[in-house]
DNA sequence: TAATATAGTGCCTAAACGACACTATATGAG
DNA sequence: CTCATATAGTGTCGTTTAGGCACTATATTA
C-alpha cells in the first residue's frame, strides 16, 4: 500500500482521541488593578460556573490554533489582542469530566478601553480583578492555569516590557512601571525601570504629554519588535 | 437536564476533533557533539522518513502528557530521561497529511552511556548529530520542532545549568561547559561559568576526581533542585 | 506666589560577568 | 629525576547594569 492509498482509507473518527480545547487567560489594567477575563459557562459540564474563555478548533475556520483562540477572544471581546502567547498544555483523564481532555493554553493582553463597550453588552462575560479571581473556584483546573499564567506573566515583567500590552497604544513610563508593579507584586525603583527601557530603545516618544495633577509625563508607544526584547538581567526578584 | 444526565448522554466520538499526538526532542552529548534522537517511521504517512520520537495518548495507561512522552522515550530507549519539559504545542490544518493536527512536544535530556546499548539493540532509532540533523528533512514539521527547541535549549544554557542533564550523573565543570559552548555555539569563559554555578551552589562535590590527561577534575553531581534555578544574568550572547 | 503633586535626572554603591594572566596538579618523555 | 606539556582551577581588575535616594523640573491649585 503506498502512501495515497493509505490516506484515502484513513478515517480519523475511528481512533479514540482526547478532547482538544484552546483556553485563553487574557489580562488588562484598569483602575490600578490587573484583571482577567471570565465568562460564566452556560452549557453543560460545570454549567453556571466562571472559566477562562475558550473553545474548540473550528476545522473549517481555523488554520492554527492560534486561530482559534484569537477567534474566540474576538467573540467575547469584540476585538483581537496586540498579544498572544502560547501558555502551556495542560493534558490528562481528570480535568474534564467528559474524560481525557487536553487544553493548549493562551496568555493574552490587551487595553481595557479598547473591549470595555463590547463586553458591557454581553451578558456571562466579566473582568475580573485577578486578587479576586485567584480565589474563586473556576471550571475544571482554571484556576490552576490562572495561577500558572500569573506566575509566568511575572516573569515576564522581570526581564520584558510585554505588560505594555495591556495599556493602549500611547502610554506613559510611570503608567507602564505601575502595571510592572501590580503584576510582580512590589514596587519597582523608578530610575532602574527607566533607565534600562530608555538604553534598549523599545520606546518612541511621540511628542505628546499627559498630565495627572503634577508634571506631565511624555507619551510613548511602543517600536514593532519592542515586545519581544529581552533584557539580559532581571530586575529584583 | 443535569450534569449528570448530560454526561450519561456525551459521546466524545460524535465531534470532529484534530489528530493529537505527543513528541520529544531528546538530547544528548557524546564526543564532542550534541546529538539527537531520531526515529525512521515504519508506517504511513511518511513512511520511511526520519522523525522525532512520539504518538498517541494512550487513554488506558497514561494519566497525564507527560506520561505520554516518558513511555514513548521508554520505548525507543529502554529508560526515563532525567529532564523533561514541555517545549510548545503546533497546530494546524497543514501538518500532517491526514488533517487537522495537534502535537504537543517536549524536550528531553539524557545522559549518552544510559541508554546506548539499549538503542543500539532496536533498528531504525539513532543517535544524530544536531548539527546534521539540522540538514534533515525531517517527517511533518519536525525540523521546524527541532530549531524550536535547540533555540529554547540555547537560551536555557544562558541562565541555567539544566543542561547537566544530558550528562552522566556524576561530571566535572569543565564538561558541563563544552556541552553548555555545544549548545550556545560559541566559547565561554572559564571564570564566569564557573563562579555562578559555585555562588549559587547547585552543585555538590562527590570528593572523586577524574583525570584526561592533565590535572584531574572534580567530580560534581546535581543537587536536587539545581535544574529549577535561574540565574537572574544571562551570560554573554 | 507658594504649596503640592507628579515626572524625570544625577550620582554613588553593589553585584556579577568579561578578560586574561597566573597557579596547581596530573602525565609522559628524555 | 626533572622538565615539558596538558588540563584544572584561581586572582584580580575593568565593565556593565541594577539599587538606592536625593535632587531638579514642570505642572495644578489654593
Amino acid at each position: 500500500m503506498n502512501e495515497e492509498e493509505y490516506l484515502q482509507g484513513y478515517d480519523k473518527g475511528a481512533f479514540e482521541a482526547p478532547l482538544l480545547t484552546v483556553d485563553a487567560v487574557l489580562f488588562t489594567y484598569h483602575q490600578d488593578e490587573l484583571k482577567v477575563l471570565l465568562v460564566e459557562r452556560s452549557n453543560h459540564p460545570e454549567k453556571g460556573r466562571w472559566a477562562l474563555p475558550g473553545g474548540f478548533v473550528a476545522e473549517d475556520v481555523d488554520k492554527t490554533l492560534e486561530d482559534t483562540v484569537v477567534r474566540k477572544l474576538k467573540e467575547k471581546t469584540g476585538v483581537e489582542p496586540p498579544y498572544v502567547e502560547q501558555l502551556y498544555t495542560f493534558g490528562g483523564d481528570d480535568r474534564d469530566k467528559r474524560g481525557w481532555s487536553v487544553t493548549v493554553c493562551y496568555t493574552a493582553l490587551i487595553a481595557h478601553q479598547d473591549c470595555q463597550t463590547h463586553i458591557d453588552t454581553v451578558s456571562g462575560v466579566a473582568w475580573v480583578k485577578v486578587a479576586r479571581a485567584e480565589k474563586m473556584d473556576l471550571a475544571f483546573d482554571h484556576s490552576k492555569i490562572l495561577r500558572y499564567a500569573q506566575e509566568r506573566l511575572r516573569q515576564k515583567a522581570l526581564y520584558s516590557i510585554v505588560p505594555a500590552y495591556a495599556l493602549p497604544k500611547k502610554f506613559t513610563l510611570p503608567e507602564l512601571q505601575r502595571v510592572h508593579e501590580a503584576i510582580i507584586g512590589k514596587p519597582l525603583q523608578k530610575k532602574s525601570f527607566r533607565r534600562r527601557i530608555e538604553q534598549a530603545d523599545l520606546l518612541i516618544d511621540t511628542g505628546e504629554k499627559r498630565s495627572e495633577g503634577g508634571r506631565p509625563a511624555t507619551l510613548y508607544r511602543m517600536r514593532a519588535k519592542s515586545g519581544d526584547y529581552t533584557f539580559v538581567r532581571n530586575l529584583e526578584q
